[in-house]
DNA sequence: ATCCTCCGTGTAATCGATTCCACGAGGAGG
DNA sequence: CCTCCTCGTGGAATCGATTACACGGAGGAT
């Protein structure tokens, strides 16, 4: 592969012009100028990444890590990632933990090693020691969708507070009195909030949340098929479920299924995070959205600025309900149509 | 952060020394080791990935260009691939060319500029000129689902034309006899084979494929819903809509239920490609499912041979049909039943 | 005792870029 | 005509590693 030597060699110049043709520095004739672009043209030539990252100590790259790739919701952050960073002149190296933090750590490591410039993670966990690691010794982060507390790091996210207290009037605008949640690990800070929110817009309308109701995930499908069972297993089972993820609604789906149950005549069943599928599956699910595509923009913006040497702040995005039939019969449309019997 | 002459200065020996015991060479004192090893702890130290790179001429890192991460599918190639990857020691870049040529060699380049060792592609159209351009001089490369006829690259991809068999006797057994198709672009190798396949296994049983009944899609959801659209506006619409891939497919199921119809009843529906949402869609579909994870491991083990100067053959693994009821009654169970009526 | 080997180590070249500094030519100003 | 800038250019240092080569000392063979 032809070097700058190559083409210095071809034009008739040092390998200094060459740089500076390359780099479009003002000092550089007009006819040196020419001559090089011919010899790069003829030899094909491109820069090594690699030597100019060394020299420059930069490598114009962003490393993403996510928790799951096969999550629909991560995988349309980091494709949005992808191109607000190639806008920006900026490629991503993406890093999926896959819910381990040994694997977070892994890639965390790795993409430090290749001295990305910055570094967006979605922490699986209390927050690896490479990563606190990086924090602390000044590599650009910024954290996006969950974060770690006391981690002086911008955060990016959504606030699904809002959307909650509407999915629970919804509920309880259907007759539903008895409302359970799977969450997600206590570890991250979305497992925790989501359940918060919950059990907060719950109290509006004078409902509890007993833990009989609050099932461990890990926001994977199995965690999720899991704690239905449980839940159908319970002498009071409850009447609605709500899922702290995607993938963890995908196991409740099944499980209820499973017993030959139907949603949502027999369970109720709402998740967090929308997906394209959610309309598809039967019935349709209702769901909480986060503007992924924003919250990928923000969050690249963010971090970008931090590694520019600007500020970069947090960014909070609201999340917003979207009601489809997996809770029982939709809200009557607004114009006038005929009388409807409740399904109660 | 530390450098290697840092490392040096503190262990009171040479970089050499340093090197050498990072790299576990044998000559070098068990006393000079411990040095080095406690001074590495205690500055932090790790070699900058980009330097040895520059002076190994090796990377460790694989490119993979694929045609689209939010298609489920290549999201789990893309999985498989980088986990296959890291066992072998080696990372993995993603670049996602959203079916489009000029993002494609946007990735194709700027991987080449980061010298990566190998590159993985799905090719999106007949072939870039900087992808192309890579095959000829030697860049190590395997092409993995999708191919370009004419290059010598190792290939890996699985053989739908067995299941696609499989499929048609399933719907001209279930009474079925007017079969149309969602055809991918015709400038990638799936997009015509798949039309191949079923064109051959349909005249299996005399039956032919009208222009009319050969859809143009994209991969893309839309072009399914606007095919559909079409294939029920003919005078004679088909009885069974296959969409050559996933997302068309729900393009599909949208155009048919936006017309208030229902799959299987009013029209069957078939999808190359199964994935996790196909077994909680409103109905089921059924699905020619590729071995995913095989075939990225596969295409890593390929390209890793051809990296490492081994040959790195061609694998293609079968495809499989999976019956859900998107295209009508289910086949009776196996065992003694009552029998049952046709659905013709 | 002498010579040869082998082992552990350090010096320095190298990878392919960028960039500081010096230098020569040419033009402007005195 | 001399001096001083400015401009274009090249030489060489540099980034952080790896590795060929040289060298000194210890130990074995004769």
């Amino acid at each position: 592969m032809a070097s700058i030597k190559d083409v210095a060699a071809r034009a008739g110049v040092s390998v200094a012009t060459v740089s500076r043709v390359l780099n479009d520095h003002p000092s550089v004739s007009a006819d040196a100028r020419t001559r090089v672009l011919a010899a790069v043209e003829a030899l094909g030539y491109r820069p090594n990444a690699v030597a100019r990252s060394l020299r420059t100590d930069q490598t114009r790259t962003l490393g993403l890590v996510i928790s799951d790739v096969m999550n629909p919701y991560f995988t349309e952050l980091a494709r949005s990632v992808e191109e607000e960073a190639r806008a920006l002149g900026y490629s991503v190296i993406i890093g999926n933990a896959d819910e381990r933090p040994d694997l977070q750590d892994h890639h965390v490591t790795t993409l430090l090693d290749r001295r990305i410039d910055g570094l967006l993670v979605s922490p699986t966990d209390g927050g690896s020691p490479r990563m606190l690691d990086a924090a602390r010794t000044g590599t650009p982060m910024v954290f996006v969708d969950r974060w770690i507390p006391g981690v002086d790091v911008p955060v990016v996210r959504s606030d699904g507070r809002g959307a909650v207290r509407d999915l629970v009037a919804h509920l309880y605008g259907l007759g539903h009195r008895r409302l359970a949640i799977i969450a997600g690990p206590a570890a991250t800070t979305t497992g925790r909030e989501r359940v918060d929110a919950f059990r907060e817009a719950l109290g509006a309308y004078g409902l509890a949340l007993p833990d009989a109701y609050i099932g461990q995930g890990d926001f994977q499908a199995d965690s999720g098929r899991r704690v239905t069972e449980g839940f159908l297993d319970l002498a009071e089972p409850p009447e609605v479920v709500f899922a702290a993820d995607n993938l963890m609604a995908l196991g409740a789906l099944d499980a209820v299924r499973a017993r030959g149950l139907r949603v949502p005549d027999d369970i109720a069943l709402a998740a967090f995070d929308d997906i394209p599928w959610f309309v598809h599956t039967d019935p349709p699910v209702t769901a909480v959205a986060q503007p992924t595509r924003e919250l990928g923009r923000a969050a690249v913006r963010a971090l970008v600025d931090r590694v520019e040497g600007r500020p970069g702040a947090s960014v909070t995005l609201p999340a917003r309900l979207v009601v489809r039939r997996s809770c029982g019969e939709p809200t009557p449309p607004q114009s006038p149509s005929p009388v409807r019997r409740s399904t109660s």
